[in-house]
DNA sequence: TCACTAGGTCCTGTCAAAAGG
DNA sequence: CCCTTTTGACAGGACCTAGTG
């Protein structure tokens, strides 16, 4: 196959001028120092019309030392169940990143890298964002190379800086608001099995629940500790048996199986037991009746993940930050005062 | 900031020997007329141990002409609404690209581009999956750079190979469906607004489903040919007024929609009207009751995809191919006979 | 000062050729 | 002269500094 695409060089001979002045035709802003005839501008900008010529990303990369790409690291778990707040948190940082001065190029890794061995291309990224976690060599990677990342909803190294939501703040929340309502038993269903094991919120949620309680000195439902199986059966358990009237649960999935599981046991919400979940508003939006939830802000957490990488590419000396979002109540038809009260 | 990372000389430099030693005992296959002293390959895997050498990708990619990475275009509308076919496909495309010999880095561009500026890095992947669709000036850098591209539920330009699932059979089947269980008014809801404007599922849905009724005498029902809005309206000019027993939907969010709605309602699915829509396995999952649906095989459309891709990749002048994926009815509690019959 | 150019730089991979025995 | 081991020079494409007439 003949070369099918024209480079500096042959630009340069077509035009019947230098590498050089091609180069600074398209580069360099005319001013400073630097000038051209407007008729070797034009024969310039003519071939390059005719050749159809396009720089090679890859060896300006290499010159320029840096590629004005950003990796979204953690794709895979962030693509694999619906409605999930990474979704919502990639749009917003694509949008910021897109409009920096300069434009960055955001492509999110969907690779499942085995176990072990890191395969980011730290070599040719200027920044990542990861989503909740990543594996320990890639951490290590990032780190060695300094390049500079925020970790949304989860924790990093050394140099890397969080952005991460306030779940004890939005478990008080929580029981404050069926509290209020008039709840006295209230249950909380942890996380499925499956899901991000060890992440924070998982425990914060998790202990919150327990502490809040009890310093109201109610009762604290059994069940709370457990990973979460089946709806079914944890209805039965909590509702029938435990008499709970509210149940927290850690995410929308949860909730949704509750829903279904409760409309098959002839169970109504929120006339037989509140319901309330942290998720994003947009997994609520295929729900109904409407959830009541905890809104984790996965919108702001990508706008502030995004520029505060922008400032730590700008500002490579810069100090990590540690930013938590304060999360909000939403308050819609799957809550209410309990039956008996 | 000192330098952060050793380069290939710096390891030639501490292990001393040449850089293409160096060069070699990483890459080259030993065998082939190729040969080091254990003692100098020893030497030099330990300074790269010390120095935790990692070749510089960008450089890599500029010498050896080809960089390993695949673009996923379209993610703007991939990851947009919830549960649509595209995730499904995105991660068996991953999953086959993963495992590839050699190893693709599989990367979701993002970048809402805008409108007339194609910012695809061409120049930077080895080859492209497309969702759906992308911008003519991406099609036509495509084109011009050679580089092998697969259209996944779309269609492509000239050099491009698709997979499309087969739409019109898809229709026959849910109208046979539905005339099995003994419906005779039968009513189709189109996408919904701000969908993918012009996809050719719509066109071929809509005809396929007018054609298929009038084949069999049967009467069409009004509203087919408008964009889906209101659910309740819909779902009150269709059901009501017109007395359609069985709906087919584009989508499995106008299907949603429509349960939603009939539940506010007061009518019941099956008992009062049947129900189906053109989507995933993995949408329906968190619906209740279990939708009818016609799946419409995204995992296997990406896992040709991907296939398809990395021949051409390995075959530049191979022919393009345009792959048909049969769908297929999945029969679950959405639809039954008709209350009347 | 103006208008332009030569040649080094970024970093790795390759190949012909040289060194060592 | 042969075989093994190693090397130097250059390609790859764009950018940039120093420099020329």
């Amino acid at each position: 196959m003949a070369k099918s695409v024209a480079n500096l060089s042959d630009v340069a001979t077509l035009a019947k001028v230098s590498k050089s002045t091609v180069s600074r035709v398209l580069n360099n802003k005319l001013g400073n120092g630097f000038s051209v005839t407007a008729e070797v501008k034009e024969r310039i900008l003519k071939v390059i019309e005719e050749l159809n010529y396009k720089p090679n990303l890859i060896a300006q990369d290499l010159t320029k030392q840096r590629t004005r790409m950003i990796s979204v690291l953690g794709g895979a778990h962030a693509l694999s169940d619906l409605g999930n707040i990474y979704q919502t948190a990639i749009n917003s940082i694509t949008n910021i990143l897109d409009n920096a001065p300069g434009g960055f190029d955001v492509t999110v890794d969907m690779s499942h890298h085995p176990d072990g061995s890191s395969e980011i291309p730290a070599w040719r990224i200027d920044g990542a964002i990861v989503l909740a976690r990543c594996s320990d060599e890639t951490f290590e990677e990032l780190e060695q190379r300094n390049v500079p990342y925020v970790v949304v909803n989860g924790s990093s190294w050394e140099k890397g800086s969080t952005v991460v939501p306030d779940d004890i703040q939005g478990m008080k929340l929580s029981v404050d608001h069926l509290v209020k309502l008039g709840h006295k038993r209230i249950a909380y269903a942890s996380a499925p099995l499956g899901h991000l094991i060890g992440h924070s919120s998982i425990e914060e949620r998790h202990q919150t629940y327990v502490s809040e309680i009890k310093k109201l000195g109610l009762p604290v439902i059994e069940g709370h500790d457990k990973l979460f199986t089946s709806a079914e059966d944890y209805l039965k358990s909590i509702i029938f048996k435990n008499k709970a009237t509210a149940i927290i649960t850690y995410g929308h999935m949860n909730a949704l199986n509750l829903m279904q599981a409760a409309h098959f046991l002839g169970i109504s919400i929120p006339q037989n037991f509140s319901l309330m979940a942290f998720c994003d508003k947009c997994a609520t939006d295929i729900m109904s009746p409407g959830l009541t939830f905890i809104d984790l802000q996965s919108k702001k957490m990508g706008e502030i993940a995004a520029s505060m990488l922008l400032e730590m590419i700008k500002n490579p000396g810069s100090a990590r930050k540690q930013i938590k979002i304060q999360e909000q109540l939403v308050f819609r038809d799957t809550t209410s005062a309990p039956e008996n009260s």
